[in-house]
DNA sequence: TGCTTAAATAAGCAAGTGCTAAAATATCAC
DNA sequence: GTGATATTTTAGCACTTGCTTATTTAAGCA
C-alpha cells in the first residue's frame, strides 16, 4: 500500500466516519458471510446447494444430476462441508449430503429466488 | 470427466429426475446470481457494498474508509460495475458510487443481516 | 500553457481455484 | 480373506484472482 489517504481537502470527516462505524458494525458477520458468498458464488456449488436445498442425496447422484465427475463433485462438497454449509450423512459406504442448518439465514433468501416453489423452510 | 455415472443401480430415478427439473428452473437466474454472489464473497467488496448501502462515495472515500490503495479499490469497483451491482456517476474528477438496483432484490437480504438498522429500501 | 488531483488502466507476479487422472479408504457381499 | 463399489484424497496443471507499481487519462486551476 503507497499512500493511502487521499490528498484531497474537501474530504467529508463525518461522512468517512459513518462510514467506518458501520465497518466496524458489521465486522464480526462479514467475514464470515463472505467466506459461505464465495462458496456459493460458483455455478456449480450453487448448483449444488439448490438441489440439497430440496431433499437430501448422495454424492454419486449429484454427479449423475450435475454431469460432473464424481471426484470434481466429491471436492466441492468439502469445500462446503468446511464452510459449515452442508452436512454429511454416512449410511454404509453411501454419504448422503444435506444443508447445515447454520447458515440457512443467509442461503434461504438467495435459494428462494432460484425456486419459488421453495416457499418452506429448508429442512 | 471420466465416467460420469455411479455404477449403482439402486439410484432413485424418480428423484434424479426431480432434481433434474429443479435444476432446469433454476438455471435462467443461477448462473447470473452465481456472479453477484462471487463478486459479493469477497471481503473486500463486501465491505464495499456495505458502505454504498448506506450512501454514495467516490472512489477516495473508498480507499480511505478501507485503508486501501486507490487502484486495488478502483479494480474492486471495475469489477463491480462490470457486474452490474454498482453504478457509477461522474462529478467533476470525482467518480461517486452507488448500488445498482437491478441487483439489490439479491443483496437486500444480505446486507440487511448485516447491518440490522439498513431496514429502509437501498437507493 | 503547465501543474495538480481523481481515477482508471496496464503489467507483473504470488497465491488461489477447479478440473483430471491416479491412488488410497472404507464398506459391503461373497 | 477377495473383489466390487462409494467416496475421498493426492498430485499436477491451466487458469483466475487480487495485489503492487508505474503509467495514462481526465478534469480543475493558476
Amino acid at each position: 500500500m503507497t499512500d493511502p489517504t487521499c490528498i484531497r481537502v474537501y474530504a467529508d470527516a463525518a461522512q468517512l466516519q459513518r462510514s467506518q462505524q458501520h465497518l466496524a458494525t458489521a465486522q464480526p458477520k462479514l467475514d464470515q458471510m463472505a467466506a459461505v458468498l464465495s462458496l456459493a458464488g460458483n455455478e456449480v456449488r450453487l448448483r449444488i446447494l439448490l438441489l440439497l436445498a430440496q431433499e437430501q442425496l448422495c454424492v454419486c447422484d449429484l454427479a449423475d444430476v450435475l454431469g460432473m465427475n464424481i471426484s470434481a463433485v466429491s471436492q466441492h462438497l468439502r469445500k462446503l462441508k468446511d464452510g459449515g454449509v452442508v452436512q454429511a450423512r454416512k449410511v454404509g459406504q453411501t454419504v448422503f449430503y444435506r444443508l447445515h442448518a447454520d447458515q440457512m439465514a443467509v442461503l434461504q433468501p438467495l435459494l428462494s429466488r432460484l425456486l419459488p416453489t421453495l416457499t418452506t423452510p429448508i429442512q
